[in-house]
RNA sequence: GGGGGGUUAGCUCAGCGGUAGAGCACCUGCCUUACAAGCAGGGGGUCGAAGGUUCGAAUCCCUCACCUCCCA
């Protein structure tokens, strides 16, 4: 299994690298690491720009300058020491004042955010000798407000460009917003009622004018949650979908598909939402469950007083039938061909049909047939050639067709009216409870009414299998790689889409009707007239605007410059990820990857990462009618941007909605103040240490060589989990390796070397080299904090000459590969650790109670034994468990308990213990130690488990036996010694 | 009706053939001059159910139950 679990993602890695290689980029290792990744290609001049004020900080941002005020204060009522040498101003003029003791994200965060903007870090430049890498925002509504959704994604295309972006990568994340037609439009128009008025009254023009303004006052918006959030944007190639260039890439492609025939007008039957008042499409309505009423209704048949019984859902669209269908093999009805039947209420006589669609199991096997105001209807009517008739209006009225006594009734008023006269005339045979699935308007949440109308269609059915090539053949990939499935099913079934939306915020389709009503689509009016042979102001424009997700389905290259052959385009087309939420993938992922492959015949992504949905603690969807609606902002505020982003990615783990709670942000903003105070306590105690370069293990202490280790390998797994797009497992190991190996172990290790009390070398070099790979790794998660602390450690600059987002990304280190002892003597410092301090927590002792640590010699056990009695060991043990002396020999008599460790026997002595071992506890893991002996035993003794499993298995399991067996005799004596019976 | 995902410690989730982990929560003791947003220690799970494959299954296969999403 493993093999095959193995196999199959290292035929991924090496499909995305032959598909790197293929097209130059994309590449997987990082380019050659920049010289001194100093002001490289990409690097702007920024100027000699003085700041006055010292300090890029406290700007114009209001925020920013209340909390410096506030802080100012703050450090005026507090008297502080002199400042520490290390206090000083660094290259970029920040001033760096002593480290607050308080941890406050609020105090850099707008300060970092604002510095980078000015230094122009994410400004990419187009052509570059670096390779590209590029990600799409997904462009959020330009008047709404982010949700906890975008917060999310957005956090997660930050992090990878940020991470790409310090792998040397020319790394571009270009932001923009859609004009999101139906929304934006519906909240003007909502203002628009409230002033007691409506866009007829006001008229297209100046309607569209309130639209601008209206979106002008909201813009803004977007870009400050994004800069809030950290969000490195190249805000210089910001797009917005109804913007000029995108504006011209719409009208090239509707042009196109139309010459090519893949676009065209016609009547048909659509979606309707009265709601809107507008024709949606297929993927805009959303199938519900609803308890409705079946009535089986008897039509009376032509001469004679025979009658048939149909079933129906909707009795008031009897009124626009205009035949009966039965199957043709349905030997019930087939007598009924050439016959007539009356429809009921409407009084007219309509044929039957017969028509392979209808279900012959469902109710008597025959069903009426309402082309205008059912699909499956109209397609019956099409094949049978019977004109529809339409009964119900575009604002869910009945129309003049339907019958003087029912014209102008809502559809709800027909239906109770026409159900009445059924029964009345005795025609009604039976009601009953009906459970299905009815389509609403997923916008407005009104029940969709089918209607024929004159709407324009993209037949996308041609680009679909191209689509579907695209994810086989490796050119896209999506992940999880799960929703493949749902990708073919979708693509494979496809229909065509209604693209006309009787909106005005919009594209306006680019199609011109003459006076004799001919259509001419041209990229502009001018172009349409030349082909009409007629005056520009004799042509009307179609009125009717294109679906929003048409101009987002071009955004990948719209945005770069397409239809021209931009240098952006070629630069940075395919782009490399994109990151967005499932419930878009054929609303949008599988329309970009469409339009991308007709247009430019190429995949627009290579990538795609989907993500789950965030859900609030309970795991509910939020909505604002629920209430449990999270603000990322307020979220922001309150925890700050870095741990709403570790928050977010940790729990983004694929194919998993995110159940989002607010204390796990309390929980990583208390990380921040964790790495806060190891970084404080860094500066303070290294002295003259900088960070180094070019640090190597020779010479270096066991501590100073692990951690380096370490921190290596935790470079090269956090790689791959970015590569993998598993930030939850990339966040894992970088909270353990700050708060458990820097924080709990490393740094407990180092204090005596930085004391003097153990003659180390170089502990403070390492500590802050340390300290500067990890802020490093760390960076793309939290980049404030990051770049907070990076900025103060003395030496950075020999790393960047501006900023940690320019500082090339840690991976593993060739040279900090430790000897294999190493391992071995770290865990059993920590084993002996563990004895200790347990033992000093069963013993009752007091917490700085010193111990005496008793090591009985053992056989086999020299190189533990030289390693737990030498000098250096000592100092580790004292700083770790509080060991103040080891004695090399067999535990004295008050030695409560004695612990095989690695062939020796360990027994910590401390100093005012209370309490022995609690018989209790030791009988209780003498049991444990026992089953557990016996299960290991039973194992060895499993010949088949001897000859069958692999070697190490084997020795691993010999060896478990031997250390429980010890373990049990160790429990035994002390039991004794405890002078209880085992 | 078809398909996807899920079911592991109180909660949220990793693990996906070698005998169970993390974070948070909980309990105990500590304000130990980096951090009480902290430190140290501890308790807690027959890995949804039943079969099968295997020396060995939370992990692979089959069946079932429940929850969820998508499509019809």
């Amino acid at each position: 299994m493993a093999r095959r679990a193995g196999a199959g993602s290292g035929r991924d890695r090496q499909n995305r690298q032959r598909l790197a290689l293929g097209r130059g980029r994309r590449a997987d290792r990082p380019p050659a690491r920049r010289a001194d990744r100093g002001p490289g290609g990409a690097r702007r001049r920024l100027g000699g720009r003085a700041r006055p004020g010292g300090g890029p900080a406290q700007g114009s941002h209001p925020r920013a300058r209340v909390l410096g005020r506030v802080r100012q204060s703050c450090a005026t009522r507090t008297a502080r020491p002199a400042p520490r040498p290390w206090v000083g101003v660094s290259a970029r003029g920040v001033a760096m004042s002593e480290m607050d003791k308080r941890f406050d994200p609020r105090s850099y965060e707008a300060r970092w955010q604002r510095f980078w903007a000015e230094g122009e870090f994410f400004v990419c430049p187009a052509p570059s000798e670096r390779p590209p890498y590029c990600i799409m925002i997904p462009p959020p509504n330009v008047t709404g407000k982010l949700h906890m959704g975008h917060a999310l994604q957005s956090t997660l295309q930050d992090l990878l460009t940020r991470w790409r972006r310090m792998q040397g990568y020319n790394a571009l994340w270009l932001p923009g917003t859609d004009h999101a037609g139906i929304a934006t439009q519906l909240m003007v128009e909502r203002e628009l009622a409230r002033e007691g008025t409506d866009r007829h009254a006001l008229g297209r023009e100046r309607f569209l004018e309130r639209m601008w303004r209206w979106k002008g006052q909201y813009h803004g918006n977007i870009r400050r949650q994004l800069d809030r959030l950290g969000a490195s944007c190249d805000w210089t190639r910001e797009r917005f979908t109804l913007d000029e260039g995108l504006s011209r890439a719409v009208r090239e492609a509707f042009v196109r598909l139309h010459s090519e025939g893949l676009i065209y007008r016609g009547e048909y039957i659509v979606n309707w939402s009265t709601g809107l008042d507008t024709a949606i499409s297929d993927l805009e309505v959303e199938m519900r469950s609803v308890e409705d009423r079946l009535w089986h209704v008897a039509y009376p048949l032509e001469g004679g007083d025979e009658r048939v019984v149909v079933a129906t859902t909707r009795p008031e669209t009897m009124l626009g039938d205009v035949a009966i269908a039965y199957h043709p093999e349905d030997e019930r009805y087939r007598h009924l061909a050439g016959r007539r039947a009356l429809v009921p209420v409407a009084g007219r006589a309509v044929p039957f049909v017969a028509d392979e669609v209808v279900e012959r199991e469902f109710g008597s096997g025959l069903v009426k047939v309402t082309p205008a105001h059912d699909p499956a209807d109209f397609e019956i009517g099409r094949r049978h050639g019977l004109a529809g008739l339409q009964v119900i209006d575009r604002r869910g009225r009945m129309t003049e067709a339907a019958g003087e006594r029912f014209a102008g009734l809502t559809v709800d008023e027909a239906r109770d009216r026409v159900v009445a006269e059924l029964r009345a005339a005795g025609l009604l045979v039976r009601e009953e409870r009906y459970v299905h699935n009815v389509g609403f308007c997923q916008r407005s949440g009104v029940r969709v009414q089918p209607l024929v109308s004159t709407q324009w269609f993209c037949d996308v059915s041609g680009m679909a299998p191209r689509a579907l090539a695209a994810l086989r053949e490796g050119e896209l990939e999506l992940v999880p790689e799960s929703w493949g499935k749902t990708w073919e099913h979708w693509l494979s079934g496809i229909r065509p889409w209604c693209i006309s939306r009787q909106l005005w915020w919009g594209h306006q389709i680019p199609a011109w009707y003459d006076e004799a009503g001919r259509c001419f689509v041209a990229l502009d009016r001018e172009e349409a007239a030349r082909a009409a042979g007629t005056a520009p102001d004799r042509l009307t424009q179609d009125p009717d605007v294109l679906d929003t997700w048409f101009s987002s389905a071009l955004w990948p290259f719209s945005t770069l410059g397409w239809p021209d052959d931009t240098v952006d385009l070629r630069t940075f087309y395919p782009t490399s990820v994109l990151v967005t939420g499932f419930d878009i993938l054929f609303f949008w992922v599988a329309r970009m990857v469409m339009t991308g492959l007709h247009f430019t015949g190429r995949s627009p992504f290579a990538r795609v990462h989907l993500t789950g949905l965030v859900r609030d603690a309970e795991g509910q969807k939020m909505s604002k009618t629920k209430g449990n609606v999270l603000d990322p902002e307020e979220l922001i505020e309150e925890y700050g941007a870095d741990a709403v982003r570790f928050t977010l990615a940790q729990l983004d783990s694929p194919g998993r909605d995110i159940p989002l709670d607010a204390e796990r942000m309390a929980g990583y903003r208390a990380f921040g103040n964790k790495i806060w105070n190891a970084t404080r306590f860094a500066l303070s105690r290294v002295g003259e240490a900088r960070v180094a370069s070019d640090l190597t293990l020779e010479g270096l202490a066991l501590p100073e060589r692990w951690i380096l280790a370490r921190v290596s390998e935790v470079a090269g797994r956090v790689d791959r989990h970015f590569e993998d797009f598993r930030f939850d497992l990339a966040c894992s190991e970088l909270y353990h390796l700050f708060w458990s190996d820097f924080c709990d172990w490393y740094i407990e290790m180092a204090k005596p070397g930085l004391d003097g009390e153990s003659a180390r070398p170089r502990v403070g070099e390492v500590t802050l080299t340390v300290l500067d790979r990890a802020l490093r790794l760390l960076h793309p998660v939290m980049p404030f904090l990051t770049e907070e602390l990076w900025q103060r450690l003395p030496g950075h600059e020999s790393v960047s000459a501006r900023t940690i987002c320019l500082a090339p990304y840690p991976g593993p280190e060739a040279g900090w590969t430790p000897p294999e002892s190493d391992a071995e003597q770290i865990e059993l410092l920590r084993r002996v650790v563990a004895i200790v301090r347990n033992e000093r927590a069963d013993q009752k002792a007091p917490p700085r109670a010193a111990a005496e640590l008793w090591i009985a010699p053992g056989a086999g056990a020299e190189a533990a034994e030289r390693f737990l009695l030498s000098p250096s060991t000592l100092p580790l043990l004292r700083a770790l468990c509080g060991v103040e002396r080891i004695h090399r020999e067999e535990p004295p008599a008050g030695a409560l308990h004695r612990h095989p460790v690695s062939g020796l026997v360990v027994a910590p002595v401390f100093e005012h213990a209370e309490g022995g071992v609690d018989p209790a506890r030791l009988r209780a893991q003498l049991v444990e130690v026992e089953e557990a002996l016996t299960r290991a035993r039973a194992r060895l003794e499993n010949p088949a488990f001897l000859s069958k499993a692999p070697e190490a298995v084997v020795a691993g399991a010999r060896r478990s036996v031997e250390e429980l067996a010890q373990k049990r005799t160790r429990l035994a004596e002390s039991l004794a010694a405890a002078g209880a019976a085992p």
